[in-house]
DNA sequence: CTGAAAGCGCTAACAG
DNA sequence: CTGTTAGCGCTTTCAG
């Protein structure tokens, strides 16, 4: 690796011009000795050593990405979110995986080793001197393990904090469930079932209260025997269907599209048209929700600007001493397609 | 921030003897001084720079991953593959996105455009002094495009040079084509569709070589007008299906799932049950082609794997002057679902 | 306009 | 057993 020094003693000059001269400092040396030195290390390909520059800059325009899991469908759209923002904003990005699923099994998030691992992969960035961390949930929830030695801005993506310390950012359940439940009320369904995900969820109950608030705006009483708990899972989707559909639902709201693929199987196996005998939508927007028969009407979260708007904060609040340290709900999409029809009575 | 120098003032010893204890050199200083030293760190939460350290020792134990596009369905699995077997090493890893698919819109990957960007994010991981690249393609191909200044080991996964220079990971298309065909003909299948990607793809090239070889080697003669070729697309998938149908195919080898998926529409539209009046069998795992009614059988990719053999190359051929180039092909994983039966005439 | 000098935080000889 | 010294590659005063 070519060095500063060795360009300075090629061209009989010291570091400090090469240095200026290579950063464009304007005047840094004559005409031609620029020329001679641009040219020099070009020829020999240098390139400077980020680690001596940022080491002595004290600067590093790096955040830290840490992500509980990269392989659960919506990491990667927030990381490219944060991504794209922190390159229009010549930042760059260190990414740490926890990879929860692989390495314990399941409910992890609440255990002593799990708050060890996030201790250390902050500690670890931290050495690295990014200047920011954004924590990346890989569902939406209270988080309230707050890892204490934290000195940069941190900001959480698809989860909070219990306290009021750190920003967040996440999507607005509430609002999109609400909303879902009106398109199908406005299409004359009243007796809508639902398939949530386990009762202690956060999306769960979000959700729930998007739907009860929709339902008693309109005047619509909600019997307790058609709010069913699955686990997001596809096969809980196809059991809760079966019994709301012995109740004779007009439409299933299924809190995700796994599940709302349960329902698919289950309606056909009675028999059943969804998108005409059964109306049916979904939540997540999964990327294959769209081709099934008929195609799944969902909700789409806002996963790349949620990346942004976490970047957003972290810039400013690296650059800024206020800090910003409130949740932010982002609104989703909802994509109607034909897996609703009007109510057929 | 503590630094080295603050704890060495404090204790009364020099920077290299705080260096010393805190790196757990035995007998760097007296019991009591060393208990004392750590003591300090601890209570002053030290943390060593990185950037210090690294650049001292001029080694990072750090390997770059440019991802051609993080958001594509492989590249996460990939990325943690890699990731995995770099803890495992105590390695670390830096991310590079390029965002191909969000940056430009379709065909970018043999542009001058593309060139420089390439080149850009390895020059910008080599000025980070890592010590080995790993390149993660968006879909298979050969890569002509070989950057010229990489000093440092370079790997390639889901794609391959064109020369000889540097290693890659991909999997076994044309041997997973040929075992599902092989199995579709047991089941008595003879009259077997095919949709393809498009003519151009290396996919596309090797499954229908797999294919040919089966069918070839069972002496089932093929139609030339049973090869439909799309675009991965589900409409592509839906479109030819109608051909295939038109042409009394018994069975599909759609190449990837997305288009299985127009493949499932257009049999529900004529009356088609999958699994029973056609057997129909897709490409690539998705996770929710699990979901289909029926579910759809399918290949699955080693991603995982791929990632983890990408790494494992890249560390030996960063510890070992003598480097392993040649392509690796990994076996994929044929998944038998309710899609498929034998043949019914 | 130019360069000598100091130093970012850390480690690795090597001498005491 | 301990500490001095030198320096990784770079930037940044500041004096000439």
């Amino acid at each position: 690796m070519v060095t500063i020094k060795e360009i300075a003693r090629i061209t009989g000059v010291s570091t400090a011009t090469v240095s200026n001269v290579l950063n464009g400092k304007s005047g840094a040396a004559g005409k031609e000795k620029t020329r001679e030195i641009i040219d020099i290390a070009n020829s020999m390909q240098y390139m400077p050593n980020t680690l001596a520059k940022n080491l002595q800059k004290k600067k590093t325009n790096t955040i830290g990405i840490i992500t509980e899991d990269l392989t659960v469908f919506n990491a990667p759209e927030i990381v490219d979110g944060i991504d794209a923002y922190c390159e229009e904003n010549s930042f760059e990005i260190i990414l740490g995986n926890m990879r929860l699923y692989k390495r314990y099994n399941n409910d992890f998030t609440d255990t002593p080793k799990h708050h060890e691992l996030t201790d250390m992969m902050i500690r670890s960035m931290i050495a690295k001197q990014v200047e920011g961390i954004i924590y990346v949930g890989y569902h939406c929830r209270e988080i309230n393990y707050l890892p204490s030695q934290v000195q940069i801005p941190l900001v959480y993506a698809y989860c909070y904090p219990g306290k009021d310390i750190y920003p967040s950012v996440i999507f607005d359940d509430e609002k999109a469930a609400k909303d879902v439940t009106e398109l199908l009320i406005a299409k004359g369904h009243k007796n809508i079932g639902v398939i949530c995900g386990p009762a202690a969820s956060y999306h769960t109950k979000a959700r729930l209260k998007g739907f009860n608030s929709a339902m008693t705006k309109h005047g619509i009483k909600i019997k307790n025997d058609i709010i069913m708990y699955g686990d997001w899972d596809r096969i809980s989707g196809y059991r809760m269907a079966a019994r709301l559909l012995d109740k004779k639902v007009s439409a299933i709201f299924s809190f995700n599209d796994m599940m709302a693929c349960g329902v698919y199987e289950q309606a056909a196996e009675r028999g059943l048209q969804i998108g005409k005998d059964i109306s049916l939508f979904g939540f997540d927007n999964r990327s294959i929700s769209q081709g099934y028969v008929p195609a799944l009407s969902t909700v789409q979260p806002p996963l790349n600007e949620i990346g942004r708007r976490c970047a957003e904060i972290i810039l400013n609040n690296i650059n800024q001493s206020k800090k910003y340290s409130k949740i932010i709900y982002l609104p989703c999409t909802i994509l109607e397609r034909r897996s609703v029809d009007v109510v057929n009575d």
